[in-house]
DNA sequence: ATTACTGCAAATACTTTGCACGCTT
DNA sequence: AAGCGTGCAAAGTATTTGCAGTAAT
């Protein structure tokens, strides 16, 4: 499944005529690998592991890049604190954050797809993309509280 | 309706045991009387019209405390770029954003109610708010293209 | 009276930009 | 060969912090 994530992910660039240069191979491989969901620093350690040469704006401008284009999504765990993670073909899921220590836990019921139309027919929108994020407290939060 | 707005932000504050100072009314009401989702420095520019000896820090401070205190929400329009809505009491709904001018519409049918408890039994997690945003091109962008 | 809050200024941290060189197409 | 993309360093923004004075309870 990786696979096919890192495929999807450098076709696209390519398909709308970016260059497929190593920083960016490296930035999506260490995505599509990662199975937490990484902070910049994050990222940027982790793939000087792998591409020592790799600069913090290279970072900005590839993550940058990548969410334009919707390969990309970033959560919000907090104010002025993002996670990121590739999207994967075919996967659709949204996020519950914990507001006391940031850990994030996927779940894959969807319920905007049943009214996205509705909303782009009253609204005249057209949309791309949304993102669902519910916060609380994760079970161990819970416990210490 | 304002005013219930501004009340229920006051009565919030002082139960949760934080005084209710002259910038944190300035600044309450200022976000409770803008119709629009202004963003930092339009919360600034506004308040100092009203307030002007208050610092920057300030607003920073009392825009975190109310973040943390669910008495404000935040709107990612674009990477690094947050707008700002008080929450209304009794009032739900969500945004749709256009990913070209930033323009933000709001809309009131909310599909997570329904699934929130099943979540919150199948994760484990108490779920205490939750932000859906949904991106695309506004009538007038799409226009332009 | 007590203690939280504010404003200022300084310190940090974060993000963007210009440019010369290198790599992908 | 052409031009986009990179890395570095510097510039530009944004955000946080320490502290002395002030105001809310």
């Amino acid at each position: 499944m990786i696979k096919n994530t890192i495929r999807a992910a450098q076709e696209e660039l390519k398909r709308k005529g970016y260059k497929l240069t190593g920083p960016r191979k490296a930035i999506i491989n260490y995505l599509a690998e990662s199975q937490e969901h990484p902070d910049m620093q994050q990222i940027f350690a982790g793939i000087r592991a792998e591409y020592p040469s790799i600069g913090m704006a290279t970072l900005y401008r590839t993550l940058g890049l990548l969410l334009e284009l919707d390969i990309l999504r970033a959560i919000t765990v907090k104010k002025n604190q993002l996670r990121y993670e590739l999207k994967k073909p075919g996967d659709h899921h949204h996020h519950l954050v914990c507001t006391e220590c940031s850990q994030i836990l996927e779940f894959g019921s969807c319920s905007f797809k049943h009214i996205s139309s509705e909303i782009e027919t009253v609204t005249r929108y057209s949309i791309e993309y949304h993102n669902l994020e519910a916060y609380g407290l994760c079970p161990q939060c819970q416990a210490t509280s």
